[in-house]
DNA sequence: AGCACGCCGACT
DNA sequence: GTCGGCGTGCTC
């Protein structure tokens, strides 16, 4: 028997799997994470198929056999597989880049140097002979260590005389972890033990229990010499397997289901009826109770003994979903967060793979979890762009999990306040089916927004960030000790450095955009390369000493609030706070606590928290995102803003929300204002319609990167040209778009342009590239379903 | 991706 | 002579 091999190395250029034959008494079997000869080294390989050797006879090749099954525990079934597979097809990438989403370690070994002593090896003085004991007292010495502990004139002196010697090893990183368990054999008939009472003690003990691993009777204070000891007479067997797993998670106090609301139940029994494993687009407004349906269709899930995939956003994975589903069925489930060791994801991993847990909870990534028995898949705030992941492979979530629901015939829940337009589409085509929660819990009124023009509000002469409006409402929502959350998109100081005489805007020396001035440290940094620069004090091009800073980021307006509202605690979220304090869960937790009275940040404060006191919300430039030249602008500026808004008045107090614009009539505008998906929706999708853009045609983005602009715009009309003779040969009504300059010319030093690939259907476009090696070549990067 | 192989220029 | 630059092509 033959097994087809994909070698785990991230090379684009081989698309190709290889064949090895398996040695005899190895168990091999499809999934398998093997060790393989390949050319002069050894590569981790994954087998994707065993099959009859059938063409032995034509064979150009001498098969080489595999070395060495890495891991038992650890690998692929059929299913993930197949996904990884349609993964590589559907998204351009190469089928090791596919497979290692699958993985924790992403490779299987790491090739390391090791350092060895000939055998009779002879030390002439005492420094030699140091080092050839501490070479004999370990296994597989890195060369690097030896280097770290011994002069280097020692060790050259041992290797000229031959007597070290290098060798690669490699180290197995997915090795299966192994315990010892001891237990009871025969009973001491013959009084042997007699004068080992102790002994004789624990082997009354065996044979009154189960088998346990020895760490337990160690911690119960039978020394690993007694226990050896007793072995030796026989009366015990000390037998190796597999690490046992743990859970990390405890369910916090148990609480009670909530009674269902009519509509609520209604959604269950939908879904409940699924026959097949259909993919449900759950449209409830904020505040509509999700959660609870969620939770309901887990138990029953459970009861059957399936298990449950929870996805959510990165951001919201210390949110208000997760806490209900850890204090609901905590002991039961797995979170798979980015804080994790490596070793307690596997821990997660392993328990999910072997049914020992029943549901996990994680963001993107958790969509690559080996399952047991798969009963649902549920993606929160589905819309999220954090499930597109932005580097190779881009894949998008959604679809991931609903491949790989479809191999386990099990339902998708797509649950959203703002559905992505495209997903929206689907339901109404049905093809997914549209369930809409129209009523709020306890029928909490939906927050009232105000938008306020910020042209007339300049007109009056106010040239303040903060709008009258925006300001009379912190000043209430401050008054009646409530919170405010508020929203602005730009983070920094200023968000650039111009000299009033001639123009000239302070640019990053790497790449080609503006640099933010940042306060705190009184420098300028670059937002894509993280360059930072002094502050000049004259322009670098005319020398005038008009050089000053325009525009308003988060850093800005909290001093202005600060101004404003003296006796305010503020509080500012954004990358920079983030990373500085360990994490923005901390600011968001004394958020919580009521330790601060506003919190002031980008994005990232607008997503899926709950807290009760915020009665206030004020977004400070509606339509920041609204004008970038991208078809989502309007989508990603709709969901931002209802988000947004949604935060006020999620306890008991109604809800107050100020939108600042300058473009108050923009339909996008209008909507959030309202609150209403289904008019944005119509307007949404007719313009889609019309340009023919997502979901009407697909888009698939190729873009190209090199620090040559010559060598780029070659590349970039090479692939330009194979596309257009391919599509005058094929008859297609694909369009190929470009090549032309990307949004941001240059990042990093390296320039960028963009070819677009539109059609209706592009799988025939797809396969042309997927033959094609130019479109492999380094600094061409292929991004299918393109949110850019 | 690595690594061998090979074909040219510089130099103990 | 031969050491080493990196272009090319192969890996079951």
């Amino acid at each position: 028997m033959l097994a087809e091999i994909s070698i785990n190395i991230t090379a684009k250029a081989l698309q190709q799997t290889f064949s090895y034959s398996i040695p005899a008494g190895m168990k091999v079997r499809a999934g398998s994470r093997v060790l393989v000869p390949f050319g002069s080294r050894k590569e981790e390989g994954i087998v994707l198929s065993i099959h009859e050797d059938t063409e032995a006879a034509t064979r150009t090749f001498t098969l080489k056999p595999i070395l060495a099954v890495l891991s038992d525990q650890v690998g692929f079934r059929e299913e993930m597989i197949q996904t990884a597979l349609w993964i590589s097809q559907y998204y351009l990438c190469s089928l090791a880049d596919a497979l290692r989403l699958f993985m924790i370690e992403k490779k299987g070994i790491s090739q390391r140097t090791c350092v060895e002593a000939v055998p009779d090896a002879v030390a002439l003085d005492g420094a030699e002979a140091l080092v050839l004991d501490y070479v004999s007292r370990h296994s597989h010495v890195e060369k690097k260590t030896l280097e770290k502990h011994f002069a280097p004139d020692v060790l050259a002196g041992l290797y000229s005389r031959q007597v070290l010697r290098d060798y690669l090893y490699q180290q197995n990183n997915v090795a299966d972890k192994l315990e010892t368990w001891l237990s009871f054999d025969h009973a001491d008939t013959e009084g042997t033990l007699k004068r080992s009472p102790r002994q004789a003690e624990l082997l009354q003990a065996l044979a009154q229990s189960e088998p346990q691993p020895v760490s337990t009777w160690v911690q119960k204070g039978y020394s690993h010499d007694l226990i050896r000891h007793l072995c030796a007479h026989g009366f015990a067997r000390l037998t190796e397997k597999p690490s046992r797993t743990v859970n990390f998670t405890h369910a916090l106090a148990a609480d009670t289901p909530w009674q269902l609301t009519e509509e609520q139940q209604a959604a269950v029994e939908t879904i409940q009826r699924d026959q097949g494993g259909k993919t449900y687009l759950l449209h409830g407004v904020t505040g509509s109770g999700k959660t609870e349906i969620y939770m309901k269709l887990t138990a029953d899930v459970l009861a059957r003994g399936g298990q449950v995939l929870v996805l959510v956003p990165e951001i919201a994975l210390t949110g208000q979903i997760v806490r209900c589903f850890v204090r609901r069925f905590g002991n039961d489930a797995v979170v798979m967060h980015s804080q994790l060791s490596k070793g307690e994801r596997r821990n997660n991993w392993l328990r999910m793979a072997n049914g020992e847990s029943h549901i996990c909870i994680g963001a993107r990534s958790a969509v690559f979890t080996a399952f047991h028995n798969l009963g649902l898949i549920i993606v929160d705030e589905e819309h999220d762009s954090s499930y597109k992941q932005d580097d190779v492979p881009r894949y998008h979530t959604v679809e991931v999990a609903r491949r790989r629901a479809a191999y386990y015939g099990c339902p998708v829940i797509l649950g959203s306040a703002t559905p992505s337009v495209g997903d929206y589409y689907k339901a109404l085509q049905g093809e997914y089916v549209l369930i809409t929660l129209r009523e709020r819990v306890l029928h909490r009124p939906l927050p009232d927004v105000a938008v306020v023009d910020m042209r007339e509000e300049l007109a009056r002469g106010n040239r303040n960030v903060l709008s009258d409006a925006m300001v009379a409402l912190l000043t209430e929502t401050l008054q009646k000790k409530q919170q405010a959350i508020i929203l602005l998109n730009r983070r920094g100081f200023s968000t650039f450095v111009m000299c009033r005489k001639c123009g000239y805007v302070v640019k990053c020396n790497t790449c080609d955009v503006a640099m933010v001035y940042h306060k705190n440290q009184h420098r300028l940094r670059c937002h894509y390369c993280d360059a930072e620069k002094d502050v000049p004090l004259v322009c670098p091009s005319c020398g005038s000493k008009y050089i000053k800073f325009f525009g308003t980021g988060t850093e800005k307006v909290e001093e202005q609030l600060q101004l404003q509202f003296p006796q305010a605690r503020i509080a500012r979220l954004d990358q920079d706070t983030k990373a500085r304090k360990n994490s923005g869960d901390r600011i968001i937790e004394a958020f919580r606590r009521e330790e601060y009275d506003i919190l002031l940040g980008t994005q990232m404060v607008a997503k899926g928290h709950d807290f009760a006191n915020v009665s206030a919300v004020g977004i400070l430039s509606a339509d920041s995102l609204l004008n970038l030249p991208v078809y989502w602008a309007g989508e990603r500026t709709f969901q931002l803003l209802t988000q947004a808004a949604g935060r006020a008045g999620r306890g008991d107090i109604p809800g107050k929300v100020v939108m600042q614009t300058y473009a108050p009539e923009h339909y996008v505008i209008q909507c959030a204002q309202k609150q209403d998906y289904q008019a944005f929706y119509e307007q949404e999708i007719a313009y889609r319609q019309e340009l023919l853009y997502p979901p009407f045609h697909q888009l698939l983005k190729i873009v190209i990167v090199d620090e040559n602009e010559k060598t780029l715009w070659e590349t970039g009309n090479t692939l330009a040209l194979l596309l257009q003779t391919w599509k005058k040969e094929s008859a297609s009504d694909t369009a190929i778009i470009g090549p032309f300059v990307d949004i941001i010319k240059k990042v990093r030093n390296k320039y960028r342009i963009v070819l677009l690939v539109k059609g209706k259907d592009l799988t025939e476009a797809k396969a042309f590239i997927r033959e094609h090696a130019e479109f492999r070549r380094p600094g061409v990067l292929l991004d299918v379903d393109s949110a850019g």
